[in-house]
DNA sequence: GATGAATGAGAATTCATTCAT
DNA sequence: TATGAATGAATTCTCATTCAT
């Protein structure tokens, strides 16, 4: 399987760093083999074309994101706990990687429409587990009975999406991880000061 | 004043329906002014560069777009009220223009960065006047004293504009009109069931 | 139409010659500019792709060749004669232009198969014209009833090409439009010394 | 002597049936080596480059047909029935290897120039044969004393190769082999009808 | 001898912008 | 003002060949 040769992993941690650093458009074929020290036509043995390259790098850098996610909620009673979780490593996994948060927030969004689609099937999964995550707050009885899932689930994704888009765009100025819990709480309780 | 030229006008609706219907990247500026009926070079007797006929665009549609709104909450009393005008206002808008739509949703926002950065200037007015409305919500102990007013901003934004790409990407198949109150609510309640 | 506008033929004669004295694979669309006098740009305003200037230069070349030859041949009364005026034809044609011999007889005939069946469908209106002599000659009585249509088409377009190709390749050190009435008489007599 | 390693023949034979099937541009040579069963690098081993490996098929297939052809009209007295046996055994060869024939009529000529000149090396052997079978002709009386030896020699390869390169264009529909007598029948006699 | 991963040179085409009319 | 023909810079991908194993 290709993963396991290092070259694979290594252009693709290059194409996060070119793209990062001279954008989408001026990260060339060339720059991002000499990022990764190998000759141009290396790259062409590991992938397909250069689209290739950024539909891999986004599902080897999302894709065990949602198996982590669901490892590390997996014992938790409580939605608002996993949901808490999710925010968490959201925040800390693009905290951690300043190209990488520059890459998925900035940069991978002018991509053409057909590899927006491509990167949306990944993001489905994400989706999907927001959702369940949802879906259980409502049957617990943690969440009102009425709550539309699908626009619990755009508020979820858009909140923590417009959030980290703002720090990076504020040069990521402020603490993201810190952010966590009063996002989530947010989102449990919403703005209103009402006291029960 | 260039804007009272009758061409100005037409070389941007032109614009908005060229993109919407051929993509950002394949909308160039020969398709651009044969939509409007123009030639290639009248088009820089109006605009420096392409780049500047889709800065003027979105100044033309989300310029108003604010005081518009501002028009319509003037006499309102609630921070909520006002809030559920304007999510209200958002989501007509679109509605009624299906090409704007697609244009401010998917195809502005694969235009490189420095773009993006400008468009952000334009859009910085519309967050302001969010953050105004949180803050006098804070104000009037409608919200919550703690409300962090950055936050509150992007769970809004981040809701909405979230919201609204999902029923674009969606073929526009809902009502997203029809979303404003349930939006409106969880924003200011959030997803928990407490009854008080 | 778009063969009145100058650089048409401008172009044309370009790629016959940048091809003659670099060979096929060596003719970049850049050097073909270069020689026209115009940008590389300005090719792709007059031709659709790289083939198209190459299917453009057979069909201007060849396509009048066969109007001109039904002309030259339009009054004559015998099959032997018509046939004699178009292999004197199509040698003084290839003779005067000596880059575009080199062209039609070695260069051309490295391209792809795709542009080569092209090349063919300009090709077959001479075949047809070379067979409707032939069946003209059997009708009158001066070439054998028996004689297979197609074989001798075969004969005669065989010969006249292998013939200028030897003289292209031997570097037109030879004078091909003499060679005229002998390859006619071969054709119509044969090798045979039988005297009757 | 390398023609007597095995690999040798089994390369060259994969070249013709690559070559035959995917064409002379898309006959890449790790595609030769594939049909072969060997490395890409083994092939160097073998031949000098890609090259080498074309020169050398021509030489195998075409340099023991001219001495197959000596042999079997070693016997013979008269030019007219060594040039019948020359087509038969040329008609046949290429009858009987459908991929050798597409290699040989159509994919070997679309090499560059250079390799076309080296072939032309190749089918010297060929014509030069060609012109003693007519020079005899002419010594015995069987030909005319006056027959250009050179156009002779033309005429007869290129009827050969025009007839046999539209038998392949036609997928091969026609008996080819059954057309040797009439071919041989035109070469001596020519199209005229006289009767004697 | 045999392998096959790695190399890196080379070219067609698009499209925003200009400027002579 | 308005035109639209002309410009020319800029980039992905292929594939023959090498050489460490």
């Amino acid at each position: 399987m290709k993963k396991n040769k290092p070259k694979y992993m290594q252009i693709i941690d290059a194409a996060v760093i070119a793209i990062a650093e001279n954008g989408y458009h001026q990260a060339q074929v060339s720059k991002i083999a000499k990022q990764a020290g190998v000759a141009d036509g290396t790259i062409y043995l590991y992938f397909k074309n250069k689209e290739d390259i950024l539909i891999s790098l986004f599902e080897e850098k999302m894709g065990n994101f949602v198996e982590k996610i669901e490892e590390m909620i997996a014992g938790k009673h409580s939605a608002a706990e996993k949901l808490l979780i999710m925010i968490k490593a959201h925040f800390q996994m693009l905290s951690d990687d300043h190209h990488l948060a520059i890459v998925t927030q900035l940069e991978l969004r002018q991509s053409n429409k057909e590899l927006r689609l491509k990167i949306n099937d990944v993001l489905k999964g994400y989706l999907k587990l927001i959702e369940r995550i949802v879906l259980e707050g409502k049957e617990t009885g943690e969440f009102s009975i009425d709550l539309d899932v699908r626009l619990a689930r755009q508020m979820i994704f858009g909140t923590i999406d417009e959030t980290v888009t703002s720090w990076v765009m504020n040069e990521e100025k402020f603490d993201l991880y810190a952010l966590a819990p009063s996002v989530h709480h947010l989102l449990i309780n919403g703005f209103g000061s009402r006291e029960c």
